[in-house]
DNA sequence: CCGATATATTCGATTGACGGTATATGGCGT
DNA sequence: ACGCCATATACCGTCAATCGAATATATCGG
């Protein structure tokens, strides 16, 4: 598992992306409809935008029943983990961040819950 | 001082900037003719890049007769800074920004010195 | 098999970033 | 004032990222 500094950096640029990794940096994992209610934006948004990240290695997906769970590829090089790590640090008691987290927790219906979305 | 995290991230995304970047990291000051030489770009180039990252507020200047001298803006958010440590760590070992580093310390007639470029 | 749900992908249009070349600015020496 | 040097900016064509809307895929329950 390698990863280009300057993909990294692009993919951390868009602002629905880097919110949806800030999630997950808090999250372990997260499904799809949990993200978007977070972020509050369209559902083929955020899967354009979640794909993006899956396709360059930085998040993984599994399957379940018809969710699909997003966390941080465990395997990611121990700098790039730092790194966003430092980014959480950084942002994450500002907007949108903090917004994002505060609607999670207060999300009704998560999955594994009856219903989502 | 503070910075929008996805234009840090936009800004960093560019390899040319990247490399300008971590550059400075590694030397405190740098004239534009050493960043052109050690990246091995035109300096139109090399000086619209550097452009973009002064304006977003990453990097300040100082003129000295001809030159002009980047430098980390020691202004910088804690994080932001503990951020850009962290990549150098990471990337410093790999193409091409090694390769930078070197050329960089083999360059002839560094400013100060008589003639650049 | 059919409908409903969660997620993914495609399409077509627009916008913004980028590159090369040419030119402008600003400071120095003579 | 003139020429030279280091650097910055303007112009313009091109390409890649992004978006909203529509549609496709996959899984589950009945």
């Amino acid at each position: 598992m390698d990863i280009l500094a300057s993909n990294l950096f692009s993919a951390l640029s868009h602002e629905t992306r880097l919110r949806c990794v800030m999630l997950l940096m808090q999250h372990d994992e997260l499904c799809v409809c949990e993200l978007t209610h977070a972020i509050g934006a369209a559902q083929p948004h955020v899967s354009r935008h979640l794909a993006q990240l899956r396709k360059l290695g930085l998040l993984v997906d599994r399957r379940e029943g018809l969710w699909i769970h997003y966390r941080i590829n465990p395997a990611l090089p121990q700098w790039v983990a730092d790194l966003l790590q430092n980014t959480l640090s950084g942002v994450q008691v500002l907007p949108p961040f903090k917004d994002d987290a505060d609607v999670l927790g207060q999300m009704p219906n998560r999955p594994g819950a009856p219903r989502c979305a």
